[in-house]
RNA sequence: GGGCGAUUAGCUCAGUCGGUUAGAGCGUUCGGUUCACAUCCGAAAGGUCAGAGGUUCAAGUCCUCUAUCGCCCACCA
């Protein structure tokens, strides 16, 4: 057998594994009786048992691996992986976004370098270019899932762009209008000037900006006198068509019926009265713009006013804004400014912090533009969707997350799903531009899940499709069925439709989660998942968010190639319980992990050389031939395995990464392997060898099933090892991921020896402690070491230790109190009723040592004291439960015996 | 402006139903490498649980207020 490097290089294993795992199929979900995997529509019978499922988030087209993503991720796969363990069929169904703006935006910057536009190629061209980026480019990403260890069914990765997700999207449409749901109109959305599209309020971010309010004023008509209003965009007013007041303001009331003129362009527009106006805000009176602001355009509609757009879709002011036309709103609003002060109508301005809506794409300001757009009726789809919350068809994790999610629902607005770009789902939507004659009856257009020849009324084949395409978002919410083959009715949707997890990020509650409840309720009768699991946002150290524009990220590719996919994931998931301030020197911590294990195994590898022992779990049934230090590890493997088992039940990843890196660290490897080594040691076979190796074997095996989906990589590689080293069925099959999860066997019943163990490692830090502060080297022979304990099962549970505590620290005699006394130069440490000297000490130890003791007496003095006073208390006594009074007087009676002997044993030292 | 969350060791965070002397990792200090791993081992030091009230026999934990920080949402021009 070769011998293996003393430290773990995970490159090339990380490699060759996922390769493997691809090749032999074991992404796919199989089949718990005949393990054959299930394909969409085979005609095999699909399981009765239920499956585990979760869709992928899908990510951008566009993107590149980040932290955020190589989280995510990991948590879908240890749950998939855990899963799959268990031998439940497990989907995990990946995929990618289209990302229409995002993906748009990238194509035409590549154009521009190559001094080319989307508009001088055309639309058809264009949009073959993107193709063209997308299969070049497009699957960067779905590459880097795989170097993370993703345990994706890639036989299923689905595109929303794909022929069948296109359909799904088609029939989504049509659906919502004949429903309707759908409708198109006037509104003000928010425009984005610089991607030229509108977009959705959730695509128009709002923040804190610093601008400022002008005060300017405006000549009422036929009096000589003046109004004052304020605003924050001057250059709005081109559009203005009324000033509005509220009806009970009685410095305005003079106003009423009045009209002004409005500056720089003359028009005479009216004062109107609404209750919508807040009397205390800037001068109380505010200018309507019913084309550029949204409460403006309510007030249009409740007065009747006109909407003029003053604005082009690139921003610039256009014909309506007269001397002002072609100027961008930016400089239009200085030009207006300082025009309003030429003509002595600027009142002056002030600093102003308001929030402002920027586009999530490119961060342009938006302007809030008056346009025809299609729309989502949003209430109805958000009732049910609230209903589903209500009746726990959807449980939130953690659960501070449902009043996100109900919040939004319950001020839901309508959604503007169409997008004036070229990359997506074009709107399955024609307009008939045939005979004239036509014109009245082909106003209705043509909503169709098939391109349409002609036009149903006039039967002209000179139709044109709307050229707008659908937001992003209205694929991704079909996602978790849309993937299964609906509108199909596939056994795939069938069997693993409702899905059972959804693992996203915060920032998508609105944009996806809750939409996905909507479309599944609405158009599959079903919720899409029944737990949503919100992870932590990943930061750097500072506090900022990580992204690529602040250019602070610590890339997970850079960090798989220095440490491995293994240590990045583990790292991830210890430090991202919540949000997480990551640096580079945190993943240190996963990757000294790997490292562990990896000379943990070698270790006991180097034990299995010679005869190949059989690895069995068959010691089980000869328990006389197990040690306590055996059943107590046997004891603390179970424990590990049912506290990981809940935890990952419950989604406390944190917690179970926490106790699987406590048991093998601390338990396996501080303790069980550094009390065997002894054993191990002797040359000789001996029976308790036989056992130590047994047992050192299984707990091995059985803690790299535990750590298998945290660190799939490093677990699978040492599982190999181990099994060309033993025999024995307990190591069988072509890969640990289909190794069954581990169930505890032992059920409480060494728990004698779990106590017995605490106690003894409570003695060996004893003596450490007392060795290292008496400084004595590890070779250095002292005096005696003497333990006593007062009762008897503690003196035979120690007695018992002998052998091991030798080998820490030389127990020459199991002894009692009384021979101490005759001693001199003894120092001692007490461990509840187990007491621990050392003999051979020099003047200037004791006194060190007595010091310690009398601080110590002074603590325990405290204690006793106020336990005494609770007991005192007579509401104490009668209120609080007879368990915890009597636990109470325990652990006085505890405290006091303590006390005794550091007493006694100050008297020792002086 | 509204909502949510946080505040516990030098740092990052656990702490479940209110009940033992409040824990871990990192960092620090001290000691240690022939015998798997210095990416290691052993040990220690380090806490007014943000502040103030309240409920309770009992509060890090429940309630109220205050302060600071973070996040999300929002059409006061």
């Amino acid at each position: 057998m070769e011998s293996l490097p003393n430290r773990y290089h995970p490159n090339e294993i990380e490699t060759k594994w996922y390769t493997v795992w691809e090749k032999a199929g074991f992404f796919l979900p199989r089949h718990p009786q005949t393990g054959k995997p299930i394909v969409c529509d085979s005609a095999s019978k699909l399981p009765s048992q239920k499956p585990y499922t979760i869709v992928i988030p899908p990510p951008n087209v566009t993107g590149v691996l980040h932290m955020g993503h190589a989280l995510n991720n990991t948590l879908q796969d240890i749950l998939i992986r855990w899963r799959r363990m268990q031998g439940v069929p497990t989907l995990w169904l990946p995929g990618v976004d289209h990302a229409g703006i995002a993906t748009q935006n990238v194509v035409e910057k590549k154009l521009a370098k190559a001094n080319q536009t989307r508009h001088a190629l055309g639309r058809e061209k264009f949009v073959e270019e993107v193709w063209k980026w997308k299969e070049e480019h497009g699957s960067t990403i779905v590459k880097q899932l795989r170097m993370l260890g993703a345990s994706c069914d890639w036989s299923r990765e689905r595109f929303t762009m794909d022929e069948g997700l296109s359909r799904a999207v088609r029939e989504t449409f049509v659906l919502l209008y004949e429903r309707g749901l759908i409708y198109r109109g006037d509104y003000i959305i928010n425009w984005c000037p610089r991607c030229q599209t509108a977009l959705s309020d959730e695509e128009a971010v709002h923040q804190e900006i610093e601008g400022a309010l002008y005060q300017i004023k405006y000549p009422v008509e036929g009096t000589g006198g003046f109004i004052s209003l304020a605003t924050t965009r001057p250059e709005t007013m081109l559009g203005d068509t009324a000033v509005a007041i509220h009806p009970k303001d009685k410095r305005y009331q003079h106003l009423r019926g009045k009209k002004v003129i409005l500056p720089l362009v003359k028009r005479v527009i009216p004062v109107i009265e609404d209750e919508f106006v807040d009397p205390e805000f800037g001068t109380g009176i505010v200018k309507v713009t019913p084309a550029h602001d949204p409460n403006d355009f309510e007030l249009g509609i409740r007065h009747g006013l006109e909407r003029i757009n003053v604005l082009n879709p690139d921003g610039s002011i256009n014909e309506k804004g007269g001397p002002y036309q072609g100027l961008d709103r930016l400089s239009a609003r200085k030009k207006v400014v300082e025009d309003l002060k030429a003509q002595g109508l600027f009142e002056g301005e002030k600093r102003h912090l308001h929030a402002v809506g920027h586009c999530y794409r490119c961060h342009t300001i938006v302007e809030p533009y008056l346009s025809k757009q299609w729309f989502v009726k949003m209430k109805p789809l958000a009732q049910k969707a609230l209903k589903a919350q209500s009746e726990g068809k959807v449980v939130f994790l953690p659960s501070r997350w449902t009043k996100v999610y109900t919040g939004w629902l319950e001020n839901i607005r309508d959604w503007c799903i169409s997008r004036q770009i070229w990359w997506g789902h074009q709107i399955p939507v024609w307009y008939c531009v045939g005979d004239e004659t036509c014109l009245l009856e082909c106003k209705q257009p043509i909503v169709s899940r098939e391109d349409p020849k002609k036009c149903p009324a006039c039967g002209s084949t000179r139709l044109r499709q709307d050229p707008d395409v659908l937001d992003t978002w209205f694929s991704s919410w079909l996602w978790p069925f849309s993937t299964l083959g609906w509108p199909r009715q596939t056994s795939d949707l069938r069997y693993f439709y409702p899905t059972s997890t959804l693992i996203t990020a915060q920032e998508i509650i609105f944009f996806w989660v809750a939409r996905m409840i909507m479309a599944g309720l609405e158009l599959v009768g079903q919720v899409p998942f029944h737990t949503v699991f919100i992870h932590g946002t990943v930061r750097v150290e500072g506090g900022k968010k990580m992204s690529k524009s602040l250019g602070n990220v610590i890339d997970p590719l850079e960090m798989i190639d220095e440490i491995g996919a293994d240590a990045l994931r583990f790292s991830l998931v210890m430090l991202a319980a919540t949000d997480a301030f990551l640096s580079r020197e945190k993943f240190e911590l996963g990757r000294n992990f790997t490292n562990k294990i990896w000379n943990a195994s070698r270790f006991v590898f180097t034990h299995l050389e010679k005869d190949r022992p059989k690895l069995t779990s068959g010691f089980w049934d000869h328990e006389e031939k197990l040690s306590t230090i055996d059943k107590w590890m046997l004891a603390e493997l179970d424990q590990a395995i049912l506290e990981t088992t809940e935890c990952l039940e419950a989604c406390r990843f944190f917690d179970a990464a926490n106790i699987v890196y406590h048991f093998f660290w601390h338990s396996l490897c501080d303790w069980y392997l550094e009390l065997v080594k002894p054993v191990l040691m002797q040359d000789a076979p001996s029976e308790r060898k036989q056992a130590v190796l047994s047992v050192l074997t299984f707990v091995l095996e059985r803690s790299l099933r535990l750590i298998h989906p945290f660190m799939p990589f490093l677990t699978e590689e040492v599982w190999h090892l181990l099994k060309e080293r033993v025999q024995g069925d307990e190591v069988s099959g072509e890969t640990l991921m289909y190794a069954p999860w581990p169930s505890a066997q032992t059920k409480g019943k060494f728990k004698r020896e779990q106590e017995k163990v605490n106690l003894f490692q409570e003695a060996v830090t004893g003596i450490r402690d007392l060795r290292a502060r008496l400084g004595l080297k590890p070779a250095e022979r002292v005096g005696d070491v003497y333990m006593t304990a007062k009762s008897e099962n503690v003196q035979k549970a120690v007695s018992e230790f002998r052998e091991e505590i030798c080998f820490f620290a030389r127990v020459d005699r199991l002894t009692v109190r009384e021979k101490l006394k005759k001693e001199v130069g003894m120092v001692g440490r007490v461990y509840h009723d187990l007491e621990i000297f050392v003999g051979g000490l020099s003047e200037d130890g004791l006194k060190k040592e007595a010091e310690r003791t009398e601080n110590k007496i002074s603590e325990l003095e405290q204690l006793v004291c106020s336990i005494d006073r609770r007991l005192q208390n007579e509401d104490f006594r009668a209120k609080a439960p007879d368990e915890v009074v009597s636990a109470e007087r325990e652990r006085k009676k505890n405290f006091e015996e303590q006390l005794a002997s550091h007493r006694e044993n100050l008297q020792l030292f002086r």
